[in-house]
DNA sequence: AATCATTATCGTAATATTGCAATAACACTA
DNA sequence: TAGTGTTATTGCAATATTACGATAATGATT
C-alpha cells in the first residue's frame, strides 16, 4: 500500500488532484508566483530566488512541468520557464464553478 | 531531510500550499465535490460514496478538516460534514488574482 | 580544446502519505 | 445495560516526497 488508487476516481478528479498536488508545496507556489510577478518568461534565475539547493529547485520545476503548470524551452545555455496559462485557467474555472454551486446551497451549518 | 522547509516561505504561500495539498488527492477532491453536489451538509454517508475503507475515508476527512476545507459537527450518532466556504473562496480569489496578473503579461512563449 | 555557467540526473537519507485491519470511542435504541 | 451503528484511533507495510551532495550534460566563452 501507499500508492494512490487513482483508478477509482474520475478523470477530472484525478486531473484536479494532480494540479493541486503540484501546488501543494510552498516552494512550487513561490515559483509560480515568481513567474507571474516577473511578467515574462524567466531564463536562468529561478534558483537564486529560492532558499533551496539547485537540485531541489530543479526537481520542483520538473514536478510543475509534469503537472502542466509551467513549460520550459531551451534558450542558449539556460532554460526559459513560463506559466502554462491554460492550466491556471483550468484551475480557476474549476473553483469558479464550485463557488457558483456553493452559492445555490442552503447553508445548513 | 524530507521535511518541507516551510519557514523559508511567506505565510500566504504556505497557506495556499496547505489548501492545495489537501486537494492533491482524488479521494479528497471527490469528497469536496460530493459535499457540494448534495447541496447540504451530509450526515453519515460519506464512506459509502467512496471506494475506500472506512479508516481511509476518516483519515482523508481529517486532512480536509485540518486544511480548513470542511467542517464537521457532531449530530446525534453521526457527524455532519460540510464545506467551509471561506476556504474555497480564498482559493478562488487567489486563482482569480493570478489570472488577472496573467492577462497583463506580454506573452513571450 | 579548456573553462565557465546553467540545468538535469543519480544516489541516498529523512520524513510523509496512503491504505487498511483491528480496535476503541461514542451516541442512540431496545 | 447490552447491542447496534457510526466515526476515530492505533499500528503497520508499501510507497512517495523532500532535500541535497556529487556528478553529468549541455551550450557559451575564451
Amino acid at each position: 500500500m501507499g500508492a494512490t488508487k487513482t483508478e477509482h476516481f474520475t478523470e477530472k478528479q484525478n486531473e484536479i488532484a494532480k494540479i493541486a498536488k503540484a501546488l501543494g508545496h510552498p516552494a512550487r507556489v513561490a515559483i509560480v508566483e515568481y513567474l507571474i510577478k516577473v511578467d515574462t518568461c524567466i531564463c536562468g534565475d529561478i534558483v537564486n530566488e529560492l532558499p533551496l539547493a539547485q537540485p531541489t529547485v530543479s526537481q520542483h520545476l520538473k514536478e510543475l512541468k509534469n503537472a502542466g503548470l509551467i513549460k520550459g524551452s531551451i534558450e542558449g545555455n539556460s532554460i526559459c520557464y513560463c506559466i502554462e496559462e491554460k492550466t491556471i485557467e483550468k484551475l480557476q474555472d474549476y473553483f469558479a464553478q464550485i463557488s457558483i454551486n456553493l452559492e445555490r446551497k442552503n447553508n445548513c451549518c
